[in-house]
DNA sequence: CTGAAAGCGCTTACAG
DNA sequence: CTGAAAGCGCTTACAG
């Protein structure tokens, strides 16, 4: 009445208006299901007339359930990511929730402290693609169903009650495929290249890469890593070098994939006549890039989709994670880089 | 003590630890000046000791803020969307806010829906990359501060009283320029291509790029617009044809350069031999592409940072928007496929 | 500088 | 099928 903001309409004023008690109000909000029809169109009516919204605030803090789920990634403007966050919203949106998404960058404390404040806000469930080094304790968690997606969370040894469901996309299995690929086309001197290696994700495709290697009788090169346009110069150059210059390369992410692009662009090698390439990820221009770049293809959209699903099921059964894994094939967009398909020599070039 | 969920720490418990009344646990919390030094650590003890963390719902309920602004977009999974939330989210975070994120899909009635979900949550304040057609009335507004973002919002008629501030990236400007450059090639035929020309940004490149030819006596030819590759194929074909075939194209965003590269592509022909190009946002891969690609650079982060930093201050200075309209300039990448830096014939290829 | 009491807008047993 | 009362965990005047 007299307070700065226009008080909004309350659960009281309806049950006036509607000449009933608040509580039937309530009961109509919240479907019970004994209520006359005809106080229900009563009270209908006067909710319309009103257009009261119920206040969340009140409702939280009589322990309903929020209908909103967290999303913690590492990196919004991150393609890969989202893409996942672009999936998880359409399923929750679907079902009638509200996503909140934040971005850890990948420091590990950020994460920690981004639960405890979805917590504070009531979020019904969180969805985690941890940092880093991320160590989740059950103190962490409280109540609130968690799912881990694409990178697992680490559980302190002390702890081992705490178990957290995980989504993730088939990583080795993909990645010992696309290296059968590369090896079918003859190259033996194959070479994995990225960034970081200490992401779980990474390290299972560095995994299918040795497995492909040996599963042929040839021998694994050392990961080769690299940090920026400079180091992937660098490092790309070492591997072409010598008498036994490497024939193929097998990029571990898009990003990565992008550096050596760059790299061997810079010192003039031809993909795929002097070194073959494929890639983990596809990537945007990859189809229409020279040669076109042929990639493993990551099934974000259904893995943000399984895990929300997961999770708002969990939270609408009132189950708890159970430790369950679930892995999602990856499929292969085999185009040029690879050697497959050569180009034949363009007229207009 | 009872109930299923281990009964949460409230301010109560802490203010019987520390023998106070909750009020003293409260103005501690809030800052409050009017507090003993020593009153202070008990307090701050037994916080601690307990591990309280206080229930936003409560607090949210008392009209406090939530420290939450929302962020409405049409879609996280667009680069330069989620270059923004990017953005956004740091400048947010800096300040001690969350960010909550929801996508439309360019839905106008979603928009709607969404910011009366938010403000039911208690959001300080709202971000909005509006749908194609949104259209804003005061009551949908209610109190919160609303800031739009690189597409301004419509307000009806009727309702001339609602002031909406509106934070974009100079489209126009850079249009013309892009355009110039273009024009400072030599190129005369050139012609603006893309995807939906009823976004506002999209309008206002195609405006600069009238300007341009205006400008040099050139004649704009109609803004030229396709859906998907098979339509982009046939307007590309179309306006190489002829004896006087385009010279340079103009794509009007990041999409529609991908599927100018793809057509060209298709058909043959070399860029820029046969028809130069000049992209209106910069793509990844651009840089290493053959050729690489020319591109006005658009400051999404920038972009992003600038209307939280000002959605935020309204909300510390608890003011309105005032209709404040707020430009960012953007800069160009001038690579290859504008007509500059002609690559030498590769040896290699 | 500190406190007892009322109240924010809902929902939850408990009656009737 | 409907209601009066208590309470969720905080903050806000008002006292002292």
């Amino acid at each position: 009445m007299d307070s700065p903001n226009p008080k909004s309409i309350t659960l009281a004023d309806v049950a006036k208006a509607a000449g009933v008690a608040t509580m039937t109000v309530s009961r109509y909000l919240n479907g019970h299901p004994n209520i006359t029809e005809k106080t229900a169109r009563k009270v209908k009516a006067s909710i319309d007339a009103l257009g009261y919204r119920p206040n969340q605030a009140a409702r939280m803090l009589m322990g309903q359930p929020s209908r909103v789920i967290g999303l913690i990634l590492p990196d919004i403007a991150n393609p890969f990511f989202s893409s996942i966050a672009h999936s998880v919203q359409q399923t929750a949106h679907a079902r009638g929730y509200l996503v909140w998404i934040a971005a850890t960058n990948d420091e590990a404390n950020i994460d920690l402290q981004l639960i405890e404040r979805m917590r504070d806000h009531h979020v019904d469930g969180i969805l985690l693609i941890a940092s880093f080094h991320t160590i989740l304790r059950p103190r962490d968690l409280g109540n609130v169903p968690l799912i881990a997606l694409e990178r697992p969370v680490r559980v302190p040894p002390a702890h081992p009650k705490l178990l957290v469901d995980f989504v993730k996309i088939e990583d080795r299995n993909a990645a010992r495929e696309a290296v059968e690929h590369l090896i079918s086309h003859g190259y033996r001197r194959i070479a994995c290249f990225g960034l970081n290696s200490k992401i779980h994700s990474i390290e299972e495709r560095i995994l299918g890469y040795q497995e492909a290697m040996r599963a042929h009788n040839l021998t694994p090169l050392p990961y080769v890593q690299c940090e920026d346009k400079q180091s992937a110069i660098r490092v790309i150059r070492k591997l072409m070098a010598g008498r036994a210059p490497v024939q193929a390369i097998f990029p571990a992410n898009g990003a990565a994939t992008i550096l050596a692009l760059e790299a061997l662009d810079e010192l003039h090698y031809s993909v795929p006549d002097q070194v073959a390439l494929f890639s983990f990820g596809d990537i945007p221009l990859a189809h229409v890039f020279r040669p076109k770049i042929s990639a493993v293809s990551q099934p974000t959209e259904l893995l943000g989709e399984i895990a929300t699903r997961h999770l708002l099921d969990l939270i609408a059964t009132r189950s708890s994670p159970t430790g369950i894994r679930t892995s999602i094939p990856a499929s292969y967009l085999i185009r040029e880089s690879c050697g497959c398909h050569r180009p034949t020599p363009d007229k207009n070039y």
